[in-house]
DNA sequence: AAAAATAGTTTGAAAATTTAATAATTCTTT
DNA sequence: AAAGAATTATTAAATTTTCAAACTATTTTT
């Protein structure tokens, strides 16, 4: 029906608007949009292991494993060997990292945190359930491209 | 706010699967992300030039020059040296091009929409007009990395 | 007709990405 | 417990993407 494409123009703008802030985001900060979402995922959960990073950014280990050399580098995450499985590498923000993230200048968010301020309170509630309930629509998504994040990090050292 | 937290959380997971959505069409496609949009844009509006389909994408004219050689060599853009300005180089998709896009199976959208046509009328309306908000509201974005297109000079001269 | 500006390409180099191979560690099964 | 399989991360080699800077061709300005 119409209805649905003017919704899926919509999405495939918000998209558009998605990408090009991404870009623009990564070049202020001199990253890479792949950096830039690594770090991203770093943090939002902590104690991520390189292979937990690979899924969720949707890239194979061997790219994130070189990624993470050059961040290492300069200073923006640090590796830590595991102490119950000593095959895996948790990665970290260091202060810098952190810092980096929370100065990236947010334009895009900025420009529309502004106007949705600006809205009814009634308006508000309405566009942020309707936003979750396309989300929602979204979701599966990830689910076919990174199957699962089981049980979470917590990391209970085996009693053996 | 607490409600505009909650939209900045539904939007940033929207650009999630949005960037998520672009990989793996990507890969289905055998294009990279950059090849995916530099068609799209061209699909879009026509008789683009190399350079405004730069601004477009927010890559440098180098990137898009050595772009195109690619995606002319598998032939699903051409090049017409303008006519009127015969440094302008005016691109347009081939057939295989169009077909390419046109089949690109387009997963995410193909979920949403199954999901959307199961919804009320009513909600669907809402869903639309909201969304649409939401974009005007993002909008600008395109602006200051895209100045203007302004009204076109559609001089095209086909092949010699 | 120079000089300056614009459009696109080429070149050289860094970074990103992938697949395949390797190394280290843990888990399983006998 | 030892041998074999599986998991996790890294390295290696090849390709691709990307950009800045230099360059070519064309148009516009002076």
């Amino acid at each position: 029906m119409d209805q649905l494409n003017d919704a899926l123009v919509s999405l495939r703008q918000i998209m558009r608007a998605a990408d090009l802030n991404a870009r623009k985001l990564a070049k202020e900060t001199g990253l890479s949009i792949s950096q830039l979402l690594v770090l991203q995922a770093i943090e939002q959960s902590t104690d991520l292991t390189a292979g937990e990073i690979a899924k969720e950014v949707n890239l194979t280990q061997a790219t994130i494993s070189s990624l993470l050399d050059r961040l290492e580098q300069r200073e923006l995450v640090h590796r830590v060997r595991g102490a119950a499985d000593r095959r895996k590498v948790y990665v970290a923000l260091t202060e810098t990292g952190r810092a980096l993230l929370s100065s990236a200048p947010e334009a895009l968010h900025d420009r529309f945190s502004d106007r949705f301020l600006k809205l009814e309170t009634w308006e508000q509630s309405m566009m942020v359930a309707v936003l979750q309930r396309v989300t929602g629509m979204m979701e599966a998504s990830d689910i076919d491209a990174a199957p699962v994040l089981d049980a979470g990090k917590i990391d209970r050292t085996p009693l053996s």
